[in-house]
DNA sequence: CAGGATCCCGCGGGATACTG
DNA sequence: CAGTATCCCGCGGGATCCTG
């Protein structure tokens, strides 16, 4: 079944999981949470020059969206977080190759 | 041997593949260039939304980059552009189970 | 420690009009 | 068609101070 390219744009898994990682920030707390929990303090140390202002905006996002879950003031990643793995294994060996 | 936490953010893949792939917009324009090489007006019919000044700015910087080659107006990625592939499809994959 | 509340600024990016 | 040039606005995000 032939799809358009509109349908495709509108409806496309790539979109909608750039849309997760849309910014810089984002990318570097999943990249350490995969490692790990961690607490607010320990990422706000680990990204170095974010403002607590952001780590606590994009914390939020996230755990709106369902990608990390919070307790007892432990961020970690959910399943859905964990999904995330294979972009960022593929991130890590596209960076080590190409740039 | 063990490697810092700060030395591995200053130097990390992740990190500089991320500033590569920083915006959606980028990111929509490399998955149309992945199927095929594409016009001006063809990505700007594609990328519903974005303005002529936008994908300008975008195609520019993917061709400093060196993500993207320009061949007689028609848009191409290069062999750095193309290594992106991997992560896409994990995009792609992702997207379709996740979200 | 783990944020919340303000203030403020730069720039990402849209709209529009123009050009080779 | 394939951009360039302005104008303009919103908001992403830093800095700083405050709180439970």
């Amino acid at each position: 079944m032939p799809m358009s390219n509109k349908n495709e744009c509108l409806d496309c898994p790539i979109h909608k999981t750039a849309d997760l990682l849309s910014d810089v920030w984002t990318i570097l707390i999943i990249r350490d949470l995969i490692k790990s929990n961690k607490r607010f303090t320990e990422l706000e140390k680990l990204l170095e020059g974010i403002s607590t202002r952001t780590l606590t905006l994009k914390l939020k996002k996230l755990v709106k969206e369902g990608l990390v879950e919070k307790k007892e003031a432990s961020y970690s990643l959910t399943k859905k977080g964990k999904g995330l793995n294979t972009i960022f294994e593929a991130m890590n060996k596209y960076g080590k190759k190409f740039v």
